[in-house]
DNA sequence: TAGTGGTCTAGACCACCAC
DNA sequence: TGGTGGTCTAGACCACTAA
């Protein structure tokens, strides 16, 4: 009946605890009881960060089981609905899923709006009912130059990848992304050739934050042959920035064609 | 030394409820304890609804005080920690803005996320340090079109606007929009040459769900004319749609001249 | 059927802040 | 300084579901 199929084990000791039990004089405190300044953190907010943080970093791949509630409330020394507080959190951050009598596990990434859902371009192909592939145009292992650090956020060794996406022999999307070395230092021998930079990555650092920039720009020469595109046609440029905890993991930029391409999104402000 | 300025008075009574005492033996127990199907939420839920659809229907607008915890909690019959988990979960989402001694308050419109703060043009315009005047081109009012009701969402008779937003005495936007009519009956009426239609629709109605389409376009005669650009240029075409509670309240296209306009978006999965 | 998460309570102490 | 929200507890019952 062991739970705890993969990591977990010492789950969430409190930072410098042992076995974690607090005396019963702590109970009951209220905000910090002491420290002033910049420990200022409610429990159930560090068991929050302290959980979310195995998930993001990857100690917690997706599909792995959390300890149950009552486990990790025994270790932080807690009530059971203080670790609840936390757990439905995530839960509702989409990080993890909940599930009676099975337990708690990590979900696999999920798009947090439609627009997120084109970073992988070989599903957007496919939605479209079309046949996908993609080549590697070029690919180098480099400094980041003074602009691309700019983009990127960090000056760091970094993969440049330019590819091609096609979809139905139709050049479907241009592709200009650094990764950074720093970051991801395994994509300096992955194998791109065989799994496209942006699903790679998504397999690699599945939880991530991004920012978007979005224009119509005119096609110059280049773009236009890339893309077999009259010079000057309008194109959708799209700028994504992805970091994981703070940190820049990869700058893309993509080009598609004409008015063909588009982006949707959706926001709201549900409390629910 | 009264609380709830506003409306309040019978601020959440259970749905039939009378003085909305609950007896004892109703406590503790779970999930729905009886009501099988529809009826199936958790006392919180229904609180944290009951208080949204409140804030969002407008009957609290903005700066409206919200009844104490402990009021809410009796109006209820239920505990205070219930009615905190639900308050709590509104201002995670942004509803309402909590302080301690002063109380709860129903916050203004804030921007979701930076897309959606070009809802409003003119902000937008002088954030970038230039004058701004907008014009009306053409305003009806009629029933909406097959088409226009697609669009919306809804059919019903429509207020079809057209105006142009410029900078600098420079185009800047061309915006196609329609109000529906069954959603915001004062639109029929509302003075739309002293504030824009984007703008006074913020501030009628301030909290919404957003759809986006963005693509880019080559500007047609018509809109090369309005936006005065080269016939063919490449322009950002965004198209929205906006609902308060699943209903339609607007649909605008706006287009963005050439290679000037951006759009910028950021998304994460983030759980604090 | 047993175990897990979902929910709720009736109190409690505390920090913060308006008055 | 008093009142409000923020937090936490030590239970409790229930629903759901995997075993």
């Amino acid at each position: 009946m062991q739970h705890l199929a993969n990591p977990a084990e010492e789950a969430g000791g409190p930072k410098g605890g042992g076995d974690g039990r607090r005396s019963k004089a702590q109970v009951g405190r209220g905000g910090d009881g002491g420290a002033s300044g910049a420990g200022r953190k409610s429990l159930h907010q560090q068991i929050l960060e302290d959980l979310r943080s195995r998930i993001l970093s990857g100690e917690w791949p997706p599909g792995t089981q959390l300890p149950f509630e009552q486990d990790i409330a025994k270790s932080y020394g807690c009530s059971r609905m203080t670790v609840n507080k936390a757990m439905t959190q995530l839960a509702a951050a989409g990080l993890i899923e909940r599930r009676r009598k099975a337990g708690t596990f990590v979900r696999r990434p999920q798009s947090a709006s439609v627009i997120v859902e084109i970073v992988d371009i070989g599903r957007e192909v496919a939605a479209l009912g079309l046949p996908y592939h993609f080549e590697i145009i070029s690919r180098e292992i480099r400094k980041a130059s003074t602009a691309e650090a700019e983009r990127l956020g960090e000056e760091t060794r970094v993969v440049a990848i330019q590819c091609r996406h096609f979809a139905a022999r139709q050049p479907f999307c241009f592709e200009d992304r650094l990764i950074s070395l720093d970051a991801v230092p395994e994509a300096e021998t992955a194998d791109f050739e065989a799994t496209s930079p942006g699903a790679w990555l998504v397999s690699r650092v599945p939880w991530s934050d991004v920012e978007y920039r979005i224009k119509a720009v005119a096609a110059d020469r280049e773009t236009a042959g890339r893309l077999l595109i009259a010079e000057g046609a309008p194109c959708l440029a799209i700028w994504r920035r992805t970091t994981s905890e703070g940190r820049p993991i990869t700058f893309v930029r993509l080009t598609y064609p004409g008015s063909d391409h588009e982006v949707s999104a959706s926001f709201s402000s549900k409390a629910g």
